[in-house]
Order: structure tokens, then C-alpha cells, then sequence
DNA sequence: GCGACAG
DNA sequence: ATCTTGTCGC
């Protein structure tokens, strides 16, 4: 798929929180999108001491969750880790593999956050945006926000709240192992965010779409 | 000023 | 994220 670039990806962190602000008024947060029959999972890893940034896409079809493309892109690292930042960081690696995928995903679950950020933008908000396809965030763990413990039960969620405000789900989707962290990242509401997430996790925590791009981006 | 802090 | 084997617990 082709991709418009919108905005540099080497700047200062004070560049990068004015393109978060801008870009976060164009989030879409209602269900933008038809029959999904391909989902997309994005992972990213990191090799020589971190100077090399490689990004993995699998896709699976949806929702038998079969194996049936993947892309992987490598490029130097020039954005450093900062909590609230990771987009800039991780982002053009994802963008080089997106461009490679024969198959076009109808559905995007990004490992980190989408609107439960700081400024409502995480990496899954990015992604969509500057892919215009719906995207959930999916973290393993916690950036901004409060709630209190999800029932041990799969299925059992509990809103995340920030500032007063609902920003994503705190879901159970094995019993006896941590929650995860759900949002929308863009065209998606939060509901359903949390039933595609469901519908991608099997018996495992993680949904099979990340533990698959997982394996690419590591080994 | 002191902690918290996705991957 | 990454460095890394076995081991404790359900």
C-alpha cells in the first residue's frame, strides 16, 4: 500500500508535541469501516545495540486468524526513547514494512497506546492517521491513566480513565496474567476496539495478530 | 521540586 | 526494547 508522508521524523521533542497536537484533531473516534477480512498485527525490535530499528506487519485473515502475508523493514534508529514519543521512534520503520505488504490490512492493533496518551496520540493514533485505516492500541502496559483491577475472567474490562475522562479499557484476556491496555487509535470506537481485540486472542494474553509480528521483529 | 513513564 | 536459564506456581 501507498503512503503520503505528512511530516518530518528527524526533530526535537518539541517539534514532534506540535505534530501531535495537530494531527490528533483529525482522530476519528466512531466505526469507520466496513467487513474486515484481513487484520493487521505491527510489532518493532531492535538490533546492533539499537542503531537499527526493524519493524514487523503480519496478516491474518479475519476471522479464521490464518497466517497468510507479513513484510519486514529495517532502517537506522533516529529517534530515542522517551515516555509519550515512542511513535517517532517506532513509526517509519512501520511505515517502510506497510508499503511492502502485498495485502492490504483492513484493520491495524499496534502494540502501545492510542488515545491513552498524554496528548490523546499514541502510536496507534499515528499509524492511523497517516495510513487513514482504522487502528486500536494495544498495550502491555500502562502510559497515562487510572482504573481499578479488571475481574480475573477472560472478557472482563474496566475503563481506564484520565483527567476525568474514559480513554481506553483495561481488559482480561486470560485469566492469571496481566490486563491489557485497549484504545482507539483511529476510526474505531472503544467498544469495538475491545471485541476485535477479543476476536484476535486465542488462549494466549496476546491477541495472535502481535505474537505473530512479534516473531518477525525478534527472531 | 518530586515521581511516573507505551516499547 | 534488550541482556538471558532455570525455576516457581497454578
Amino acid at each position: 500500500m501507498k503512503i503520503e508522508q505528512r511530516h518530518e521524523w528527524v526533530l526535537t521533542a518539541e517539534a514532534a508535541i506540535v505534530i501531535q497536537q495537530e494531527l490528533s484533531q483529525e482522530v476519528i473516534t466512531d466505526d469507520q469501516f466496513g467487513t474486515v477480512n484481513y487484520v493487521a498485527g505491527i510489532d518493532v525490535g531492535f538490533e546492533a545495540e539499537g542503531t537499527i530499528t526493524r519493524a514487523a506487519v503480519a496478516i491474518l485473515k479475519y476471522p479464521e486468524l490464518e497466517f497468510c502475508d507479513h513484510a519486514i523493514a529495517r532502517r537506522p534508529t533516529t529517534f530515542p526513547y522517551i515516555p509519550g514519543f515512542l511513535s517517532f521512534r517506532e513509526v517509519p520503520a512501520v511505515l517502510d514494512a506497510l508499503e511492502q505488504v502485498k495485502t492490504s490490512p483492513d484493520l491495524l492493533l499496534c502494540d502501545g497506546q492510542g488515545l491513552a496518551h498524554p496528548r490523546r496520540f499514541g502510536i496507534a493514533c499515528h499509524l492511523g492517521i497517516l495510513t487513514n485505516l482504522p487502528a486500536i492500541g494495544v498495550g502491555k502496559s500502562r502510559l497515562v491513566g487510572k482504573h481499578e483491577e479488571p475481574p480475573d475472567q477472560r472478557g472482563a474490562w474496566v475503563p481506564l480513565i484520565y483527567k476525568g475522562n474514559t480513554i481506553g479499557a483495561v481488559l482480561r484476556t486470560r485469566p492469571g496474567t496481566k490486563p491489557l491496555y485497549i484504545s482507539s487509535g483511529h476510526r474505531i470506537r472503544l467498544e469495538s476496539a475491545i471485541a476485535y481485540v477479543m476476536g484476535c486472542t486465542t488462549k494466549y494474553r496476546l491477541p495472535e495478530t502481535t505474537r505473530h509480528a512479534h516473531k518477525l521483529a525478534s527472531g
